[in-house]
DNA sequence: CAGTGGTCTAGACCACCGA
DNA sequence: CGGTGGTCTAGACCACTGG
């Protein structure tokens, strides 16, 4: 009766039942799912099982669950998937290539009104200012321009940032809790077109990411990654 | 004892407990989270209750559990966060804003080449093509180029775009059970441009989103944002 | 080998929903 | 009221890891 001998775990079992369903069309958005009871007896298994399968299904928005009343199928009207923004380091090691960091600068610096316009930071907050960029087998993908705060990474402007990538020294010094980031698209400045090797026309992702430790901020990053040499990408499966 | 005296679950409590040790920097990523066991008779409950705090913890990457061994905090070298793809209609209504679109083409088309580079569908395949532009308050902010399978939805070219979004519209023909998306930035052409009312030196961020239904490509879809007006953002929370 | 996590069972109590 | 899902227990067997 069971299709799949080796040894898949009976909950995924019947969450592959029921995406099947959903997928085939068979149970459109909105009509319901068999109840845990009916599932039972179904798959003849304890309830805990069949309810660990429809929890996931639900965690990752495939069925809404409404207590007292049952279980639908939920309306995908977005679609959502994970986007990662890794350590580029570890990234481009994990596709094998080689990385390479040039530094530009790494100096304290007294934030100005045109530093708080980007970075939210109060003007006349003392910070260290790094400057780099990373290249992947020599070519240039990451413009990275950084405000660190001295009171929780105060030796961040004595490392040596061709062996050890900002992130991770950041990571390794001071737990995140919080982060944000904004995804939108720019064109370089003169100086950044420059140092990426690129001309001043050609479209870049930038990303604007802010991290916190405890309370209090801990690092401002804006990130330029030509459009032509990088994107970002992702998958969902229903 | 308890500081949560309203019904919150006793996994919760766990959870919690994990968490605000790791957000405080007392358990560093890589150090060992104690085991079911002990984690049993700390909070005197049941082993499946412990287990469904780590396994949680576990899905939203915050440790890592290794089986026969134990588990550690996670390094969070990446940093993670849900990227949602809305439909657009939805998502500006969100904002308690009024949504308009032009529809500037509805057409069965045959795929050339250039459109085989861009949707990687077969040269000489037969599809609707539609493009138009969705406006926020007035103001254009999304310009849609999509290309969608015949054979799944057979009146797509018949629909008044004006009352039901394409995306809206798919999904209420067709189940989605994939979706990918590269995610890029580039500058708008000559006519995008003009129907988007910016420079055509104005970068642009753009979505590729491929959808399948049941093994076949439900709908490819080339959407562009004007950086200006539109970006992603999100934030991710230890 | 003992310890760990992965899975599963057969019960249980509760809050909620709809008729 | 009966049916639903949300949670929890006290066991159990297994595969895997480490020393």
């Amino acid at each position: 009766m069971c299709s799949i001998p080796p040894k898949t775990p009976l909950y995924q079992h019947i969450k592959d039942f029921i995406q099947a369903h959903i997928a085939s069309g068979d149970w459109p958005a909105g009509s319901p799912v068999p109840s845990e009871a009916a599932l039972m007896a179904q798959f003849v298994v304890a309830r805990m099982t069949v309810n660990r399968a429809l929890r996931e299904l639900a965690d990752q928005g495939m069925v809404t669950r409404i207590k007292g009343s049952g279980t639908v199928v939920a309306q995908l009207h977005k679609i959502s998937s994970r986007l990662e923004l890794r350590d580029i380091h570890e990234e481009i090691l994990a596709r094998g290539h080689t990385h390479s960091t040039r530094v530009i600068q790494v100096v304290p610096l007294t934030i100005d009104a045109a530093a708080a316009a980007v970075t939210q930071l109060a003007v006349g907050e003392q910070v260290f200012h790094s400057i780099m960029v990373h290249s992947e087998n020599g070519m240039p993908i990451q413009y990275e321009d950084r405000y660190v705060n001295p009171v929780l990474v105060p030796h961040y402007c004595h490392q040596d940032f061709q062996h050890i990538t900002p992130t991770h020294y950041l990571l390794a010094q001071t737990p995140i809790t919080a982060a944000s980031y904004i995804l939108t698209a720019c064109l370089p400045t003169a100086s950044q077109a420059k140092e990426l090797n690129i001309t001043p026309s050609a479209p870049c992702l930038m990303v604007l990411r802010r991290t916190a430790s405890s309370g209090q901020w801990a690092s401002v990053a804006r990130l330029l990654y030509p459009a032509s040499r990088y994107h970002f990408e992702g998958q969902f499966q229903a």
